[in-house]
DNA sequence: CAAATTCTGTAACCAAAGTTACAACTTGCG
DNA sequence: CGCAAGTTGTAACTTTGGTTACAGAATTTG
């Protein structure tokens, strides 16, 4: 398995990556498709590593509501933050879209390998940085009030003035899902845009057509 | 100054934090009450900590409204996350609540420090994977939909079974905000729980009534 | 202590999104 | 091809929170 796509082995060589995961990999795990791989509130105690499948993360309210996340492809590691972080418990559930592989790596042993090899500890930094600039982001997204803006603000992130179209890659309910409000609501919103004429739509495939309007909606 | 308090010199003797302050400050910002310290899309090339006064993050979007994100007190260092991160514009207003100071360390001194002083790198990773949890954490509340949900996370997060009082610290105003939602609508809520015996407020101390209903309103 | 300022409670009305239900349209598959 | 399952558009009605305005309570300040 060549994981020098990993954010985590970004800058070393294929022979480095292979001796750390031979040093530290203490299990190899398989999740069936729409199983869960980790739950909410589970303490963690191993790094996990994708190296195959598809799983999304999704928070789950206690009256039932879902806010998807994100999805993870290989080779992501599953939320590398809470293996140092000071309280360790999963924030989301991780459930497995397809049939997924992972890398069980033992915090411990991930600490030694870190602590030898100073790339490793920069990557590791970097891509739990980059999970905060994520996590703000997502803040961002959804301290927007009304869905029109959501939408704006996702629309207007999915182009630029140059390339004013780009496929849906999700169904109505997915989207829905991730910006946390009903499947008919959204398709009212949509409608609602298209009928002011800032989009469009013609087979997942949609158009800005004021981009300064949905500029000024964020 | 005394910076043992700060979580970036966890561990660290007061000789060890002065030596490393000698090398690296390369600045003294004073900033009065109510100017910006750092505004959001800014980016980022040195690393902020709080030696004196108080101040408060918040995000703006573009149609005025503002959630507040956090306080943070001395010594604390200003988002550490976005030194490292790929993207690093600051997603954040930072606004001085009283006259504040700030040590200034520029990045890169910074990372040399932290390449020879191993405890300082473990403490930097804490801080940033803390505030991943703190975010996530923020993520949660804002995916509760019903304000009387969000309030009812919060008054659990700030109680147990068995201290059931707490005195709130901020004012309606200040804790709308944190809420993202209006003034009057967080009374009008505030005085809907009361009704209901789920809580009693006198003077600014809020005693749980109901523990069960709290819960089960997230 | 008294005036000024800030904070709190409340009401009436408005706008956005949730809820439920149903019909029409796609897509995949035997 | 034709059915089953999934996806989309829409409508009617309800709930929640936003908006604006005002009065009384609490705090601060000269």
């Amino acid at each position: 398995m060549d994981l020098t796509g990993c954010p985590l082995f970004v800058n070393l060589t294929k022979n480095e990556i292979d001796e750390i995961l031979s040093r530290s990999v203490s299990d190899v795990l398989v999740v069936e498709k729409g199983q869960h791989v980790v739950r909410q509130g589970d303490t963690i105690h191993s790094l996990y590593i994708l190296a195959d499948g598809l799983v999304r993360t999704e928070m789950v309210t206690k009256d039932g509501n879902v806010v998807e996340i994100e999805f993870i492809e290989p080779f992501r590691p599953l939320a590398p933050a809470f293996l140092v972080a000071t309280e360790n418990r999963y924030p989301v559930d991780v459930i497995s879209m397809q049939k997924s592989q992972f890398y069980i790596i033992p915090k411990t042993l991930w600490l030694k390998e870190m602590m030898i090899n100073e790339q490793l500890l920069t990557n590791f930094m970097k891509v739990n940085s980059n999970m905060t600039v994520f996590l703000s982001k997502k803040v961002q997204m959804m301290s927007i009030k009304t869905l029109k803006g959501k939408l704006s603000l996702y629309i207007l992130e999915n182009t630029t003035p140059q390339e004013d179209t780009f496929t849906l890659k999700r169904t109505q309910s997915q989207l829905a899902e991730y910006f946390g409000v009903q499947r008919p609501s959204l398709a009212r919103t949509l409608g609602d845009m298209i009928r002011e004429e800032l989009i469009s739509i013609y087979k997942r495939e949609l158009r800005v057509l004021d981009r300064g309007k949905l500029e000024s909606l964020i």
